[in-house]
DNA sequence: GTCTGATATCTTGATATCAAGATTTTTGGA
DNA sequence: TCCAAAAATCTTGATATCAAGATATCAGAC
């Protein structure tokens, strides 16, 4: 009995005749994603640093040396808009993690860059939340742990969550 | 190829040591979890309700005649702050869908109850959801949902989402 | 009966986010 | 060359949220 087997329930009570099937899987997956995120959080704070500090880091730092991105890539890496994403820079900028330049040859473009301190505290953190990340999952199966992957994945391709690979 | 299998791919080319298969559940969870909000949200704008107004319109509903919860049973039911749902409350209050008054026998205690008008906004609303709900997951094989049903309440099993059964 | 601690709700101040629009720069015709 | 449209970034104003604390009420010990 969890959480979305009560909500279940008092829909059956209520709503007899409606088909709550979908709710079971959306819900769980809504809630969990809620108290994953939670724990996430709560190594990242053990470092310093919110949830969203760490996902820009990690951003550039993924972007290979010299750990830079501009302001539209990390929009479209993050899923986040432009004005969250000024503000994001401001604030890392403020706290030396990261620099700002504009570029030489269109002078539209920024430059954001990953500082040594930023990497120095980005590496640090992502060692802890790799370990947080593994400890949130030790307790399923192996078999539960393919079910859920298998399960997220084939979500991911009705969400339409594709890349497109590189020509040859 | 999908968002998560580039990420891995960056970590795999930037941090080889690093074991990444975690983050690809996890990862999975997190980016599904907001595409699928997003998807949600797009119906709630269409019959005028925020996701936030729904989920508290949703939670009195489920609670049965006569739809009435306490803004601390609010909190618990939703999982957010008592500033939150002052807020919230408030702005349904406000837009006509729930009334507020003290419980005469507890005067500290508030009842917020759902009115005709928010019972009605939900219905519909609900309606359109749940079709939501189900339409997004009808890209699945009966299998793969079954798989990602039973890989989330694992994982809910080991988030500690449990609720105590009543007693006999 | 009278405190003291517990409980329920609301308030305050800060902040992360978004939508919409403003600004600057580049690009591609005519 | 010049202009209009496109592109990249930033600004503005609104709002949902939280953490921490304030306020009001109740319950239990004595």
């Amino acid at each position: 009995m969890d959480t979305l087997d009560r909500i279940l329930g008092e829909w059956e009570r209520e709503r007899p005749d409606l088909d709550v099937s979908a709710l079971a899987v959306i819900g769980r997956l809504s809630r969990y994603a809620d108290l994953v995120q939670a724990r996430l959080d709560a190594v990242f704070a053990e470092h310093g640093l919110q949830s969203w500090e760490f996902d820009v880091l990690s951003a550039l730092r993924r972007a290979g040396s010299p750990y830079e991105l501009t302001p539209g890539e990390l929009d479209r890496a993050l899923l986040i808009t432009s004005g969250t994403t000024t503000h994001r820079v401001q604030r890392l900028e403020s706290r030396g993690f990261v620099t700002r330049r504009r570029d030489e040859d269109d002078r539209r473009v920024v430059r954001v860059r990953l500082t040594d301190a930023g990497r120095a505290a980005h590496e640090v953190a992502h060692e802890a939340h790799a370990e947080n990340e593994t400890r949130i999952l030790s307790g399923l199966s192996e078999g539960e742990r393919e079910e859920l992957l298998s399960g997220l994945t084939a979500l991911g391709r009705v969400l339409g969550d594709t890349v497109e690979t590189e020509r040859a």
